[in-house]
DNA sequence: GCACACTTAATTGTATACAAATTTTTCTTT
DNA sequence: AAAGAAAAATTTGTATACAATTAAGTGTGC
């Protein structure tokens, strides 16, 4: 997959994500084609990729259509991926090494200081270092297979949209979260590391369907 | 995906089964489309779609080679699939119905009947019925998208390629994992149901490494 | 005026032809 | 003879052309 193909996907993946267009619609090969300067045939390997990674639905002899995501599905699909991290965690806590904690703690103290800019500057840094932070978990966790399966969960549609929407108190609470993973890991609580992990990412979940934590009020709720 | 790709990707996944090819082998694209008597343009979507189910890795510009799976890696994909399916386990506790009950219930007795048997026979029925009975608990859990992920999952090539060398007492203490699965989940307790699920999974992966369950011996080792 | 069948147009699926990249072979040089 | 470079051959990647299926449009019958 390089070239024309790689940026058939970029594209289409790009204007997915911004939202051109509706869920349910129909994507045409051919308008897809001379929108990215390539032929069908790249275009119709991008769709499939997009296809395994849950932004389209491709029924056969009818073409590719945008996903439509119901609450129902948004959960299940955070649900998995708390599975999926919190297994990492765990298993993180368990093989970390030093070097990677300080690399964990630097991360922390970076996305602390970026809650304090503001606007699309702040959210793409917070959006990286956050990304950074849990690829080193994964790294730590020293399961390369592990790694590759759930960097494709993460880069899914729902999760991919949802992460775009956290104002500086949102990032403050995340970090919260990742503070208190780096204190398990550095104890060695894989228990405490997975339960973490899951509740970091089933708060975004919450965060994503406008749900409440008890006892707090809108604006204090968590995301990842 | 139909016709010539849909008979390009059977083909070619079976002989991957079956171990036609050896593991790194580069896969020409050229040779499998006279082997599928398909063009090269269906065998090309096949191979990407393999590729996404970790049957083969696709080198740019290089080509499709076999996977070889490391121990380790074959371990986290039965870590992983035993969280996904255990958090399956936890749902169907919650939401299955009796009539969903009673299906376990018959496949139960059936896969008791079948370990009577012998030989490939016995074999093929197991594995359906055993397939079976978890598309029941999916079916349970009320989440399709999370029955279509593991599905997915679950028909990856490590987990496929496992499954195959049972034997009847295995297939007794596997059914076993069932029973206790059933309980649980009659009981509603969705705790107990996704640690049954995790260890029935779990006990696979040991069975497949050749290692071994404190106290028994090599021949009493669980299988899924 | 509406439903249904048929014809036409548009879209996807597959095969083939060409371009770009990689691997292999061959030839030169030390 | 071995190592490296250049050229040929093979293989993957992309574009285009054709076949098959599906969607849309048109006309006819009731």
């Amino acid at each position: 997959m390089s070239g024309a193909s790689e940026r058939a996907y970029e594209e289409i993946r790009k204007r997915l994500l911004r939202g051109d267009f509706a869920p349910g619609a129909r994507l045409s090969e051919s308008e897809l084609s001379e929108l990215c300067g390539v032929s069908r045939t790249p275009v119709r390997e991008a769709l499939r990729r997009l296809a395994l990674e849950y932004f389209v639905r491709i029924e056969p002899n009818r073409g590719a259509f945008v996903i439509d995501w119901s609450r129902e599905d948004i959960v299940d699909m955070f649900e998995m991926r708390s599975m999926l991290e919190g297994l990492a965690a765990r298993k993180a806590a368990m093989r970390a090494t030093p070097p990677q904690m300080v690399q964990m703690s630097d991360i922390i103290d970076k996305i602390d200081e970026v809650a304090e800019y503001s606007g699309d500057k702040m959210m793409a840094s917070f959006l990286r270092l956050n990304r950074e932070f849990h690829d080193v978990v994964f790294s730590a966790s020293g399961s390369p297979r592990l790694t590759e399966i759930i960097s494709r969960f993460v880069e899914q549609a729902v999760v991919v949209r949802t992460a775009a929407q956290f104002t500086p108190k949102d990032i403050l609470r995340s970090n919260q979260h990742h503070k208190e993973l780096l204190g398990a890991i550095r104890s060695r609580n894989g228990v405490l590391a997975e339960t973490v992990m899951r509740v970091h990412i089933l708060a975004a979940s919450s965060r994503y369907h406008d749900s409440y934590m008890p006892g707090l009020g809108a604006d204090e709720m968590a995301a990842e």
